[in-house]
DNA sequence: AGGCTAGTGACAGCCTCTGACAATTGACAA
DNA sequence: TTGTCAATTGTCAGAGGCTGTCACTAGCCT
């Protein structure tokens, strides 16, 4: 942030970028243009696309906040955990401490509300389960190095982190169909439903 | 199959399918235009998009005749089979039997590598997950539905299906990125995949 | 045979996204 | 302060996906 032309970039992101998040929140993402944004901010469209590489990538930038902060958190749990417990703890911590990430930047309520377009807009659901996949990809890595495997000779970080990042995607939906859009709600869900991942996998159910 | 004007209809999406795989197999999904492959069935482009949403519908015709064949075979398990084990063995079967439903639309050949190309396609990727997602809610209904669940009430059916999606996923991904790419290859890597969720999921992995 | 309708082609147009070029503006050294 | 260089932006042009409209043709039905 140094220059003045470093902070003239930085206030033309922000710019698109909030007013970009404010437009897909209100009126809808695929009832928003390109041109809608930019005519907001007054920018061509082209400068629209010089800061994000296209639409999508402006709905989904605080997604990948978040993604980057549980991320951070994994990798900072305890070597002597349990794989599983590691990724449980750094989910856990990571919603705890979200709020202040997002709020750097924009009011965390913006960031909630984007969440639910993201669920229920088809093309953006797509992209973020797409995103999704590469995450776990790369905490199978982490995971395989905590414990000092290589990944492409033992499953069991990549099945882990597959089975672990199940349960989050059906708790990031079953949380965005619900009724209490809360970080809060979003951690105790959590909770829930990944202490069912045991009985899910018994047996039999009617022997509960 | 009656009229002529149905089995005209029928040989144009047919020929439209065939094309288009033929040559998103061939050059690419991005390097093809809807343009390309309606030039080359000698049809309007106005006509592709009369038998198709869209080009992505014509690249995932063939995984949703597979998931169509997994669904139903998800249903015909024996009600006194456990959740999870009729999942496992629906999807088994599903590989044994994938085979004659795709090759009575087009050389199986094809499919297999229609399937790299979607692995290997962003865009495509993502679709196919948004795709899995809304299977998995369907699928959750089914195993409710047999043992007599309210997918609402009870969490262990979605997890169940949820746990289990991961691990097909990620099946899916590592047999694309693999060297073998036969059904025999995919079932193999199925089971072992599946076996391994239990050690995956224990406390400390050092212990093996 | 003639009316009816489904299917198609031909346009026109919107929107996302990209390349190219020129104009503007900030950075920095003389 | 001024001139030069480089970064940023606007403008234009155009490709490609997708949709609406309308007229026309070919199969269908009585």
């Amino acid at each position: 942030m140094e220059t003045l032309r470093e902070r003239k970039k930085q206030r033309t992101r922000d710019a698109l970028l909030r007013t970009a998040l404010e437009l897909f929140t209100t009126q809808g993402y695929e009832q928003t243009t390109v041109d809608d944004i930019a005519a907001a901010v007054d920018v061509s469209q082209r400068t629209f696309f010089r800061y994000f590489a296209g639409k999508e990538e402006a709905a989904l930038a605080l997604e990948e906040m978040a993604v980057a902060h549980f991320v951070a958190a994994v990798r900072e749990r305890p070597p002597h955990e349990a794989p599983m417990e590691a990724l449980r703890q750094a989910v856990l911590e990571g919603w705890d401490t979200l709020n202040d990430v997002i709020e750097a930047v924009v009011p965390i309520e913006l960031y909630l509300r984007m969440y639910q377009v993201i669920e229920s807009t088809p093309v953006l659901f797509a992209a973020h389960l797409r995103r999704s996949a590469e995450i776990e990809e790369s905490i199978a890595r982490v995971l395989a190095e905590r414990e000092g495997l290589d990944v492409d000779a033992d499953p069991r970080p990549r099945v882990a982190v597959a089975v672990f990042g199940g349960v989050m995607r059906l708790t990031e939906r079953q949380w965005s169909v619900g009724e209490d859009f809360s970080l809060d709600a979003m951690r105790t869900l959590t909770v829930s439903y990944l202490e069912q991942v045991g009985p899910a996998l018994s047996e039999s159910w009617r022997t509960r």
